[in-house]
DNA sequence: TTTTATCCAACAACGTGTCGTATAATGTCG
DNA sequence: CGACATTATACGACACGTTGTTGGATAAAA
């Protein structure tokens, strides 16, 4: 194998290896030792990959934003241009959001859930928010309290939603639940509850 | 001094000491003996309170989410009785809201911040959570997923918007924002966003 | 032949949690 | 009131595990 393959190769078992343990256990309780051992590496070559477990979970995070900033930031508004006249909030337009969900929602759910990182709830709002405050038509907006705050609650909002729904997602459909979504946005909350 | 009162200042001393280390530091990065350096006890002495860093964290929470179930399932619903018949959401009926996040708004700022705490998060959206649902006024909605999906959603966002608020609350009068948060809530984002 | 990736063993440093013991203040009871 | 028991805290010591680093060995790649 070449160096460069045993390289990414070996800092992909690293990260898969802290990963699998993520998933139970908190960052704080995760030594450099087990993931060695998951990762079937010595523990010395840990530290020429990563400087301890959170390097490994900001890594992971990294990755996962790079995607997450392709999906909303590329296909996202490519897809809302092809509803041009207007915009279309339905199953064909979202389709790169379902998308990066059913490949990465095991990442979200994990991240943003009990366990997760405030870091990354931090990061990924960060995105969202970039993303709402550019379809303001006045750009002079872009920086107003206000507008900040509306889009610190619909990020919010979505996210937490999300992390609701989707370990239910086999009994209560996509399509169901990107409909309440669009509702929610839209008319707002309390004309839902009483609609329920 | 009494015995007990003794040990309530003791106690009271270490969970000074660990938040105004808190403030600044991430969880994982205080350790028992920066503690007690802080809060002028020995080492050992900590341990006769608490189990290890974290204890002390979830000492500090359990104590912050008894004021808050005090305030949003006693203070809140009193008050809104006694707007009846309408449910007014004015600066006199959220009194207790508007009381609650001025006495305690530190803590709930860093708690839900960057680097807050996960379940903390978990643990004030169920009660805010419990609150919404006991609105409903059909019982067996209750346990609807989409009544669960609407709470989570409605929670996230109101934590999210205090966050991105209290920073700027010098600035930004609390009753602007309270009003904003009504139209976000009754009306929804778009419209909110195309009002900016 | 040189560079590179990994392994291995050993190291000091640090934080942890648990002891046993000491001491002084507090509370109890005859 | 005075003797005794209880309690909060202090202190020092301990074994233990994790950490991050280093120097040297091996084998593959360039």
């Amino acid at each position: 194998m070449k160096h460069q393959e045993m390289r990414e190769a070996t800092s992909r078992a690293i990260m898969d290896a802290f990963w699998s343990l993520y998933r139970d256990l908190p960052v704080e309780k995760i030594t450099v030792k087990a993931i060695c051992e998951k990762a079937g590496c010595n523990r010395s070559t840990f530290y020429e990959y990563y400087t301890d477990s959170y390097s490994v979970l900001e890594a992971i995070e990294e990755e996962l934003m790079d995607y997450v900033r392709r999906k909303l930031t590329e296909e996202l508004p490519a897809s809302l241009a092809r509803s041009f006249p207007e915009i279309r909030l339905d199953a064909e337009t979202l389709a790169p959001l379902s998308d990066m969900y059913s490949k990465r929602g095991e990442y979200f759910s994990i991240l943003t859930g009990v366990k997760g990182d405030p870091y990354f709830q931090y990061k990924y709002k960060q995105t969202v928010k970039e993303l709402l405050t550019e379809m303001l038509d006045d750009p002079a907006k872009k920086f107003d309290l206000s507008a900040s705050i509306v889009a610190e609650f619909t990020a919010s909002a979505l996210i937490g939603a999300f992390n609701c729904w989707y370990p239910h997602r086999e009994e209560y459909p996509a399509e169901k639940y990107s409909m309440l979504l669009v509702s929610l946005l839209t008319n707002g909350v309390l004309p839902a509850i009483h609609r329920l």
